[in-house]
DNA sequence: TTGTAGGCGTTATCAT
DNA sequence: ATGATAACGCCTACAA
């Protein structure tokens, strides 16, 4: 049953030439005359002949495959950040190989080897948050392969194109929208700010308040090591549980504001009246909750976009070490919604 | 910059042996004594040697990565369920590639080509919405690569693996929930039916109102070709605009019960004393949600990790033409929350 | 414009 | 227990 593969060799042999001119032909290359391209076409495709792309890779020691490099694929910003960078990649006639570290340094590190010997042409990834060292990065640059870090990125590695949303800005946005509001006593829930991202969006809240000459209480900051939905609870309890409560919250995140949300309400809150909150990203449930939630969107499609062809500039790069790195930085604008509508 | 790659070549050399025992070395082949085993590893470690996978595919023509073709990321069914393969096949040895066709069917034929130049050891897939012909799985079968399709699948591919979820049995208890909370005119938000699991789950619907005596009006069943949170509020003028409405509505999927429970509200409906909402799946946002939407949850990780080892089993096969090829069929028992509760 | 032949890094089949 | 050598399928100088 297993159908002996078909290879350049039986077309060849079945058009009459050689199987350098099939490899030539098939690939469009302009030495060939269009009457044998054609011709040797017609018969791979009669064949039914289809390039083994392993044999490919290993003589040209290069693939057409983008490695994606995720911490977790159930979040709207990712999900949606890898579909962009797959259409992208696909429309430039790459494929993409998704992998998930699910925040875990180790499978992170195993995932870079796997890709590396897998021989990928280029490599997209945002840092796992377990993240702090970063020598396996390094290393797979000093194989020469080409690396593209979103959104989770780390000054520590200077030579590679980094892709951000403008952190600090859109967080003292977000702060100074409360502050619009007429929210005064405004906290922030954190995530862990060994990320580079994390301590930007804490320094903007922070930067807002003072601005606004508002005070700053380390009781009204609750740090979480995993954003989750899981995590709301107690997140929800620490910061509204004081003697003096806030009465608005920002998070790092939109989806630990939806959960947020639902725990305060059940504690008996009234959102946004007594308690405004707003969250980073935004997931598709964002605009459906009742109150419908308030968020800092990043502009994943484009991110994801920006990131496969940088990337790709970087793979077709005559001289690798001429190429110039950039750090791009993507303005966000927020979404205010019911959440934050004090006097709504 | 590029290091030079380090090779089985180099490692022989370096450790005074020949490349056929470096290779045997490090796979632990029984033929090779331990120390001469240990004293190769040993080199191989020190020099850094990785092995060059393409090498290895091309030299056994067979690889250890496992293809996954998904319609979407953004679900939680889905995402779950690649995680769930992920770390089923990452602890059994293999990478995983993962491929998004976005329902297309186009994009699904081309996916399916480039994992078989690819040489996937395997291939785990969940049907386009689009997809109504099968030949280009005949053919990947035909070349000798195993297939596992999951939740989506179809009659008309015999001699494949088919993992899913018991669909008729989860609408009927699903409508029969709504029945039994005194809910009488129940409405249906169907996807598109040729898809096997969507007519199972219409079966399901209409079995579980003619057992309770129930009519079963074609007005009150409506379509969607997407199921998307764009399409509720259509789908939710549709069914409850006309002269007598529904009292209650079960959908296909909970993400479109979520999304019309939205606009059911902004409409005035009262959910769950007026309109009572369940749906098939389950989003994280589901217990978020107020009121907190009722389900018909999918035993995801236990669906992927049935399904990778199902599918490492046949690529293990000795004799493929043997391999017995079952349908698993798992139960799913509804969690019912407040938008059913109409007595709340 | 086309053909020949060597090489990519591993594995596997023979020998030894 | 180890070594030499021929595949694996394609690409690409170099020749013609």
């Amino acid at each position: 049953m297993k159908k002996s593969k078909v290879t350049i060799y039986q077309v060849a042999e079945a058009a009459g030439v050689s199987i350098s001119t099939v490899s030539r032909a098939l690939k469009g290359d302009s030495r060939i005359s269009k009457k044998t391209r054609d011709r040797v076409r017609a018969q791979a495709a009669e064949l039914g002949f289809q390039k083994n792309a392993i044999a490919s890779s290993l003589s040209t020691s290069s693939s057409r495959i983008i490695g994606v490099i995720v911490s977790q694929l159930n979040r709207e910003f990712l999900s949606s950040l890898v579909h962009s960078i797959e259409e992208t990649a696909f429309s430039l006639g790459y494929s993409v190989i998704i992998c998930q570290t699910n925040n875990s340094y180790e499978r992170e590190k195993a995932y870079l080897n796997t890709l590396s010997s897998t021989q990928v042409a280029g490599l997209i990834a945002t840092l796992s948050l377990e993240t702090a060292s970063f020598e396996h990065f390094r290393h797979i640059r000093e194989q020469g392969i080409p690396v593209v870090l979103v959104d989770r990125v780390t000054e520590q590695l200077p030579n590679i194109t980094k892709i951000v949303t403008d952190d600090f800005q859109g967080a003292y946005r977000a702060t100074q929208h409360l502050v619009g509001q007429g929210y005064r006593r405004i906290a922030y829930v954190s995530g862990p700010t060994q990320q580079l991202l994390y301590h930007d969006r804490l320094r903007g809240y922070r930067r807002a308040l003072q601005d606004a000459d508002l005070p700053c209480r380390e009781e009204w900051i609750a740090y979480s090591d995993t954003l989750s939905y899981e995590d709301g609870p107690r997140l929800a309890r620490t910061l509204l549980q004081q003697p003096q409560p806030p009465d608005a919250i920002f998070t790092a995140n939109n989806l630990t504001a939806i959960s947020i949300i639902a725990c305060a309400q059940d504690m008996g809150w009234d959102i946004p009246r007594q308690l405004g909150v707003i969250g980073f990203s935004e997931e598709p449930f964002s605009a459906l909750m009742r109150p419908s939630v308030s968020s800092v969107p990043q502009p994943s499609t484009q991110m994801g976009q920006l990131a496969v062809e940088k990337l790709i500039e970087e793979i077709n790069c005559s001289d690798p070490e001429a190429f110039i790195h950039q750090k791009i930085m993507l303005d966000v604008q927020i979404i205010a919604r019911e959440s934050t509508r004090k006097d709504g």
